[in-house]
DNA sequence: AGAACCGCTTGATTTCAGTCAATTCGATTA
DNA sequence: TAATCGAATTGACTGAAATCAAGCGGTTCT
């Protein structure tokens, strides 16, 4: 099976041609919050281009332990890496609006469609940049690192507004099944943030930067001085 | 500076026309162990075609702390991930040949060269596969399970001779930056691996599998039963 | 030969994050 | 308003890997 539910919707007449001439021609499709675009192991028979909304994308060990290899939102490829068969599973985290594209268009794509080959370059160059930072962070960092690292790249993502406020569209459980922690460890953190007064959360799924220096601090491997006055010697 | 020492040698006449007609017209070069290709930062002139030899990507953290991103070798792309400016390092774990390809061809190379473009599609493709595949083993596998893995697939890239031996290129140190780990770590696991009957070093860089399929249960998130039978129950 | 160096191994101890368990919070429904 | 359910928080305890430190073995340099 490819969608759970069965909950994808055709849109018809939803934004259309947003990638030029050569763009693919069928319309974009609804997914529900929880629904999965496809799963790991399916045969590839599409990619996606997310227009609008969150999706995760994840593997599944078979002792049930899972890792989330990205967020994806408005812009993003999904199903590029994978060859015959998606490497991952693709879960809506919101509501959703994709547009397909036949992975029959794929083969010789350089020379069948200059345009969208470019795009898919760049943005899977993009992607892999993603990962490799990702790898940084997971393999290198510290449990307060990787969530300062995240608040800041998932800020970048949802553009802050001017209140230096922004979504956070997963649960605490995707937070960490994305950098390699157990959400207590995660909740424990984000609760010491806003003690510190780094951080406010204004509700569960949305987040004020206080003292966004520090964060950044702390994610580019500093020690947190929480303002207090470093001497020189 | 991009290459340190500047140990690398053109190879006038060697290999050429690798990648079809439209291939780059750059001679090989040869770099020496420990040599860099390029540091994280560096303008991004040219992309690099490894033709023998292997090669660590990685990134430095301001603390110091090192995160191998990748090895490579033969007929791995090096460079594509970044835009304007590299965004690993890359060093020589041992001597290397490469061949260079101008960074001017990369732009609107769809159109201009659609053989090297595929080419680099699939390579780029394959690379964020194993980045992903990377992220699950260092978010959510045990040092045991990691330097299981770590072993298999590195087996699989040099291709395990009829003895089940096969080369261990990189040092320890290496090793433990690649998954995450400490390298006290990594050489605990590698004498507990030996021990149990598992893996027999032949010497420092070079492996034998006993007991491959141990390490593969252990890989894919099993329990290591080391022989002894299971009960049914 | 001796000294110095480098990478690896091994041991003792510490610590950060994981585990297990109880409780709270918030949204939805009866 | 109470009941229910899922997600998040909080607390107590444990354990796997990090840290700190010493020693080993091979290679290179004087």
């Amino acid at each position: 099976m490819c969608i759970a539910g069965g909950r994808i919707h055709d849109l018809q007449g939803a934004g259309s041609k947003t990638f030029g001439a050569t763009a693919p021609t069928l319309s974009a499709q609804h997914v529900s919050t929880h629904d999965h675009l496809f799963f790991e192991g399916d045969a590839r028979d599409r990619i996606y281009i997310v227009e609008s909304g969150w999706v995760k994308l994840y593997r599944t060990l078979i002792d049930g332990q899972r890792q989330i290899v990205g967020f994806a939102n408005s812009g993003s490829i999904l199903g590029i890496e994978s060859d015959g068969h998606y490497s991952n599973s693709c879960e809506a985290i919101t509501d959703v609006i994709i547009r397909p594209i036949p992975a029959i268009r794929i083969n010789g794509i350089c020379k069948n469609d200059p345009a969208l080959a470019d795009q898919i370059l760049r943005q899977i160059a993009r992607q892999l940049g993603a990962a490799q930072s990702q790898l940084a962070t997971i393999g290198a960092q510290s449990a307060e690192q990787k969530l300062a690292t995240f608040l800041l790249s998932i800020a970048d993502l949802c553009e802050v507004n001017h209140d230096r406020e922004f979504d956070l569209p997963m649960r605490r459980g995707d937070m960490a099944e994305f950098l390699g922690l157990r959400l207590e460890t995660v909740s424990r953190k984000m609760t010491e943030f806003q003690r510190r007064g780094w951080i406010k959360l204004t509700s569960l799924y949305h987040c004020r930067f206080l003292q966004r220096h520090v964060l950044e601090q702390l994610a580019q491997g500093g020690e947190a001085d929480t303002g207090v006055a470093l001497r020189a010697c």
